[in-house]
RNA sequence: GGGUCCGUAGCUCAGCAAGGUAGAGCGUCAGCCUCUUAAGCUGAGGGUCGAGGGUUCAAAUCCCUCCGGACCCGCCA
């Protein structure tokens, strides 16, 4: 009996699946099948915030493999009030605590409209680079324009029934008395430090304080202020209580995959959705966070932020989809130290999904090969790519004489019998490769070697300077080694420890030819001077 | 208080969606140059898959209980 393989293997296809038919079953319209993630605007982005675009778009795929349209919509919380000024931002942005990120100037330059727009901007790039296709939303804009409207209309008209589902489904005791919403004060331009109290539905206003609120564990004193809103003015926005399920609404949005941080709110929501707006929610996948190695929580505004940006540093766009897509389940601690396993894994995927790596399981090798071409957003490149593995590079990188590092690696790749074309591709990974040397690779400490050796070392420093082609440099270290009495192997050992941090090397007499003899010397000098010997 | 995930080789982990001969990298050990394309190659050793029960012809994989670890929510988002 044939396996029957759906779409291309993954878990993305089979949820598409799943889902196009719990859509079939709500008897809803096929003619758009639409996906959301959230933006977050007040921080900068990290893996994690990238990781929600790509699940989603990649389920927006597999709807398109089953032959549905389908589309992502990238929704930007820039309506959220500043919580907390980042680690490494300007410390005036102490003054714009609680306002709209929306509404608060462009920190960097003022390249952007606002604090909001630049941080979404980040995110926005990465998305590009991974190949994510998707359509912008701004919380701000959907509400100024009014995109909201009918949801907000409903939700204030029943906000005693949503306050207390809230109440039924998490405790909350407090939306049973505020209303779910929150304008943005008159009087000081924040929005978390306001609190409506009564809704008048005929003119669509909320009475509001400006009476402060605990964020974070710290109290933010309000203006005292009080007033009136008009709900449909987007002066303000709905509580997240409320606001995700009229966001599915308006959208339209079938799917929405989210991290664990928000299930409760998901809840919430699901239930707001289906029982005050009429609205069957959303199908849900729940996933887990990413931390990093320490085993804490990658925090928007905890300082250290893994950014894609510093994926891009060391590994491709496609190694970081590789990360956010291999699994759904499962929280995964993840540092940089990890890009080159995605590097290498990529490549593998390649092998497999040109064929030049057999896989005899059938279910297994779509399952691979359809990981792969979701890596590439189901557009792969049309031919294998050349594969060389990340420490090869990692090595000849660190090895590298400064100024010519790119010609020194491609010479090299010969010698070791790739035939790398000398394209964009193999740029792309030279730099990697000394991105990551420059910022991992730790100086070689001198440390527990012996008098003797170290007598060695400097005797072949001495014997070194005499020396002029690269025979002589090579000899230098025999005759070093005789005359100091210990073991040529062990003192290349020393040297290429002291040299490159690694015991062996490449030939040693070419390779002082390429580093450049008084390069050598000077580096085995801060070698020597980095420790005592015991 | 509510919820989620993890536990597989000395270490870090993959495999679990959709059950079918236990995997990788690192480390260890043994070989491979009688002055280095050895930054390499070949091989070996190493696992009661946390414990117990259930389903099944068959369980690391599915279900239940327990033990250990981590995380999230409980203000806002």
């Amino acid at each position: 009996m044939p396996v029957e393989i759906i779409g291309r293997g993954t878990w993305y296809d089979k949820t598409a699946r799943e889902l196009i038919e719990r859509e079939k079953r709500l008897g809803r319209s096929l003619a758009l099948i639409r996906t959301e993630s959230g933006l977050g605007a007040s921080g900068l982005p990290h893996i994690g915030s990238l990781g929600d675009a790509v699940r989603n778009y990649a389920v927006a795929l597999g709807v398109k493999v089953q032959g549905y349209n389908s589309e992502l919509i990238a929704f930007s919380d820039d309506m959220d009030g500043l919580r907390k000024v980042p680690a490494g931002f300007p410390r005036e942005l102490e003054r714009w605590l609680g306002h709209p990120v929306s509404h608060i100037p462009d920190p960097f330059g003022g390249c952007h409209e606002s604090f909001g727009e630049h941080m979404t901007s980040l995110l926005l790039d990465a998305l590009e680079a991974c190949g994510v296709e998707y359509t912008f939303m701004s919380g701000y804009r959907a509400y100024r324009d009014g995109l909201l409207n009918d949801e907000i209309l409903t939700i204030m008209e029943n906000a005693g029934r949503a306050g207390r589902i809230i109440r039924e489904e998490l405790g909350q005791e407090k939306y049973e008395e505020a209303l779910p919403y929150f304008p943005i004060c008159e009087g000081c331009g924040r929005i978390y430090t306001t609190k409506s109290y009564k809704y008048l539905e005929d003119e669509h206003k909320v009475l509001y304080r400006c009476s402060g609120m605990e964020i974070k564990g710290a109290w933010m004193e309000g203006c005292g202020y009080e007033g009136e809103a008009d709900v449909l003015a987007g002066r303000g926005k709905l509580s997240w209580k409320v606001e995700f399920a009229s966001r599915w609404r308006a959208l339209d949005i079938r799917f929405e995959s989210y991290g664990k941080d928000i299930s409760d709110s998901v809840r919430v929501n699901d239930r707001i959705s289906r029982e005050i707006l009429n609205f069957e929610p959303p199908m849900h996948a729940q996933y887990e966070m990413f931390l990093d190695k320490g085993g804490r929580k990658i925090s928007k505004s905890a300082g250290n932020v893994f950014t894609p940006q510093v994926w891009f540093r060391y590994g491709s766009p496609q190694s970081l989809n590789l990360l956010l897509l291999k699994r759904f389940v499962g929280t995964r601690s993840i540092s940089p130290e990890d890009i080159p396993s995605y590097m290498d894994e990529l490549d593998d995927l390649e092998d497999i999904y040109f064929g030049k790596i057999e896989v005899a399981d059938e279910r297994e090798r779509a399952k691979l090969k359809g990981l792969y071409e979701y890596c590439w957003m189901l557009k792969p490149p049309k031919e294998r790519r050349i594969h060389i593995p990340y420490n090869i590079l990692v090595s000849l990188a660190t090895a590298a004489p400064r100024g010519r590092e790119f010609e020194y690696v491609r010479e090299k790749l010969k010698d070791y019998g790739y035939h790398p074309r000398d394209d964009e591709e193999l740029k792309k990974r030279i730099e990697y490769a000394l991105n990551w040397v420059e910022d991992f690779k730790a100086p070689v400490k001198c440390a527990g070697i012996s008098q003797r050796e170290r007598e060695a070392i400097e005797e072949f420093i001495a014997i070194l300077k005499a020396s002029e082609t690269e025979d002589e440099y090579q000899n230098s270290v025999f005759s070093a080694s005789r005359s100091k009495g210990i073991p040529p192997k062990r003192l290349f050992e020393l040297l290429y420890q002291a040299l490159l941090g690694s015991p062996h090397g490449p030939r040693f007499g070419p390779y002082v030819s390429a580093l450049g003899k008084e390069n050598v010397i000077k580096r085995l000098e801060e070698f020597l001077a980095s420790g005592e010997p015991v």
